[in-house]
DNA sequence: TTGAAACTTAGAACCATTACAATTATCTAA
DNA sequence: TTAGATAATTGTAATGGTTCTAAGTTTCAA
């Protein structure tokens, strides 16, 4: 954990441990108010800010992994063909992916036996080289 | 669009009827508040609360679909395999579901050349049974 | 040991969304 | 057509997760 924080030229501070010890102690994808409750008992004047800040500090040095992290306003579609979405970041769009049944069959496939899927929602991040139209002058 | 409103027993109103049509004459996966900047040039009086309202309403008939209708707080894990989620509305607990790395470059394989993903979010919802430990008492 | 940079903190601010209560529109059945 | 019931819309207030700000504290390198 230092190495990664150090590798990023960020300090090894006792919250930050702290705050990726209760994340690997208890792996039930917590949110930022139940780190901070989890958080207290070991570090009681912690403020709630900091856990953000320590949550973000190991997101970027990927030690952990953020859930539905897109941030902003809900956006909607009414293109009811299955298909996943792609976040380009430069731009902050938000494009169509086809999705052939065949594949999202595959993909439901990997759910163990007991879970009973109603969707599944697929989003790329990344960038998204403008397509030149081809007929354009 | 007024007969699938009909079919849920809700009722085909002028607003349904204008926030629909923005929806599908410009596919840009609005924001709802996008939405309403482009209701109000054609009906001037519509308010925030509507429009949000309208939009449930359409997604509830399933004519429009919204994309991140995650809308609870976000969630942290520490783990870094490469993973989906299964988000279990009833218990409102999220869950890791291994994938494999050729599942994964299945998936990858579907974007449009041009479109560089830096990560892809698999989310499932639905309802998890609670598997019996087989070595409990 | 001293200065700079990074970090933490409390509290205010932000903003998407939802709740609320009053009004208005729509439907059904007489 | 009308009456009453039900559903929908509206403006505004409230909510809640998250971010901002500015001040104070810690850590690191020289």
């Amino acid at each position: 954990m230092a190495q990664r924080l150090a590798n990023s030229g960020l300090r090894f501070t006792p919250q930050r441990e702290v705050i990726y010890d209760v994340l690997l102690s208890k792996r039930d994808h917590p949110t930022a108010d139940e780190v901070y409750a989890r958080v207290r008992t070991d570090m009681p004047n912690i403020s709630l800010a900091t856990v953000y800040n320590c949550l973000e500090t190991l997101v970027q040095c990927n030690l952990v992994r953020a859930v539905n992290f897109e941030r902003g306003p809900t956006r909607y579609c009414p293109n009811l063909h299955p298909h996943a979405h792609f976040h380009d970041e430069q731009s902050g769009s938000t494009h169509d992916i086809d999705l052939p049944a065949e594949l999202l069959e595959k993909v439901s496939a990997v759910l163990p036996p007991g879970y009973d899927a109603k969707s599944v929602e697929i989003i790329f991040r990344g960038k998204a080289q403008p397509r030149v139209d081809p007929a354009a002058p």
